[in-house]
DNA sequence: TCCCTATATAGTGATATAATTATATTCAGG
DNA sequence: CCTGAATATAATTATATCACTATATAGGGA
């Protein structure tokens, strides 16, 4: 290998390894799709229908992305409007579509 | 948000989500950029040289990314050749290189 | 103020992952 | 067949995550 090549420095790694890894989740991804494929803020009830379980759990799902910057989240009077703040998680989704396309 | 718009199945997502997840460590992305950047099979010591852990460690990594179907080897002589046979997970150093770049 | 709707948090038991150390296996050459 | 180099597995302890249920908070309108 050329000694010219540079690798991700280990303290990237460190660093954005537990982002993704927290955001490789079925119901994260679902909702992370959804509000890609809706591109505007959504509340949770709208996210809520896109998926199938319980309020509550996607309420924990969306404190997870929140927390790791992947959404962000602005109150609108009733409602709780959640968006991408964080375009770079994409890739998992185009991972997930060309993934068992390509080379398997 | 358009009904006609079609979000990646769940059944996809539950399948898919595990890889990502499981490749989403330090080290294994390590391995993997090491990898791409090495652009041929790379045996098990010269991994480990790219990076400042153990052997037995880097073994261990290996094998969740054999068992994920990300990695696949190949005996010559001694060696165990290791490389990408599944680039749909490049994206993930894709997701890292760009994180922080764009919108944060 | 009281109530209803929208959203968030707490608590729980089961299960999974992390990193490390010690040890085992596999193969080629002499 | 014995040895040493290359690689893999086992065992372990600490810690984190999953999915679920029940409950709490917060804001707007009557």
């Amino acid at each position: 290998m050329k000694k010219t090549t540079k690798l991700i420095p280990m303290e990237v790694l460190n660093q954005v390894a537990p982002v993704i890894r927290n955001t490789a989740h079925p119901l994260r991804l679902r909702i992370l799709d959804y509000l890609q494929c809706a591109g505007e803020p959504q509340n949770v009830n709208q996210i809520t229908e896109a998926t199938d379980v319980a309020q509550a759990f996607v309420s924990q799902q969306l404190r997870i992305l929140k927390d790791q910057g992947v959404l962000t989240c602005q109150r609108h009077g009733l409602f709780m409007m959640y968006e991408i703040s964080n375009p770079a998680l994409l890739h998992l989704l185009e991972c997930i579509r060309t993934h068992g396309k390509d080379c398997k």
